[in-house]
DNA sequence: CTACTGAAGAATTTATTGATCATTCAGCCA
DNA sequence: TGGCTGAATGATCAATAAATTCTTCAGTAG
């Protein structure tokens, strides 16, 4: 079955072109399968709908993201610059693609209203190389123990949410950007290397 | 001119009623001037436009705030928990007040829209009330020796953006968020009684 | 002069209608 | 039979016209 899906990639191929130029919204069905020289409705032997196109995109997008974090969790540098590195990374990356190809930040604006659980499924595989990377800065001594690294990992997300989908939270200017995440890191990773306390819920 | 502030805390009120319950879109000029017994074109006396009203507001629910914080900056808890009172009264009052009236949260995303740096006048504000809390904290040896206050203040507003308004930028439930919120604090705790020590600037 | 009204204009919103779109599926072709 | 088309359908969108709405301001009443 390589010819199918052969047909697949090129579907979502003519697809990103037409969404990265035209945005989500303008593009039709029918168009896509024109550039295939195909029927739109054959599209649906390869494609359960046109957000699962969407999907299909982002989840490219985002396999070279992982690629590129794999390779810097297994690296050798010290576990709190690679924290830096992968974070650094998702927002160079994130920044230049909505820069250059504008009609992007649809695709993430619909994906996250459409499809909450495909954004949390990145998330989750996110994570993995995060706890990697903490795991690795616990044994090298470089951060104090952490009892639940995948929470950790979870709530250093949370913390730096602002800047997954830049242009979608604020107006601000990449060095702009990239200072600001920077003096966020900078707090997180004085609270790793210190050891972080759990709270005991209280009242206040 | 007590008189004229009277009328002003009158079209505020009724304003104030109508947008609470039908949406800022949806209350009109006419309205508001007929609750309080005037013609539309009265109003402007009083407001320069209606989204001044919508400022005056939030303005009015920011006071309620500040006086709070106020309270808890002074306050003789430890200034790790100030901390975290500052921002779990942020969550839970803007929480509340939007699931009270989910059409406030309307009035949050028009403001956001129209008047950025109103928005940024607040958490300007409120980074008075950290700052405060934070040079207690290092007064008292509780965190390590801060360069600068205001800038990680502003470092620690940005970690904490997504428990601003919540309700804008995910569906999680208060106990989520404020269990989230209380992760990311213990981060910034450690993080400040370690000390940060800012990065310098390099290629990655 | 001061405090206000109400008409008028510009801008925005709503309603309506026609067109386009995503999606399905009966049927065709090879 | 397996792979595909193209017409059918309901949902969504675009266009336009009509109606509201925000805002201004000349004019009025006290």
């Amino acid at each position: 079955m390589s010819n199918k899906s052969k047909t697949r990639e090129q579907i979502l191929d003519a697809a990103m072109n037409r969404i990265k130029h035209y945005g989500y919204g303008k593009t039709t069905m029918s168009e896509i399968a024109g550039d295939c020289d195909m029927s739109a409705g054959n599209i649906y032997r390869f494609f359960a709908s046109k957000l699962d196109i969407a999907e299909a995109m982002v989840r490219q997008f985002n396999a070279e993201l992982y690629q590129t974090y794999a390779e810097i969790a297994r690296g050798n540098n010290p576990p709190a610059q690679r924290l830096r590195q992968v974070f650094h990374h998702n927002l160079d990356q994130t920044f230049d693609a909505i820069e250059r190809e504008a009609k992007i930040l649809e695709v993430a604006e619909v994906l996250g209203e459409e499809r909450p659980l495909f954004m949390n499924e990145g998330l989750a595989q996110e994570r993995i190389y995060l706890c990697t990377i903490l795991e690795d800065g616990v044994e090298r001594g470089d951060f104090a123990p952490i009892a639940d690294c995948n929470y950790t990992a979870e709530m250093i997300q949370s913390a730096l949410m602002k800047y997954r989908f830049p242009q979608l939270f604020s107006r601000l200017t990449l060095p702009k950007l990239r200072r600001e995440l920077n003096g966020v890191l900078d707090i997180i990773e004085a609270g790793l290397s210190k050891g972080i306390e759990k709270t005991v819920e209280t009242e206040h």
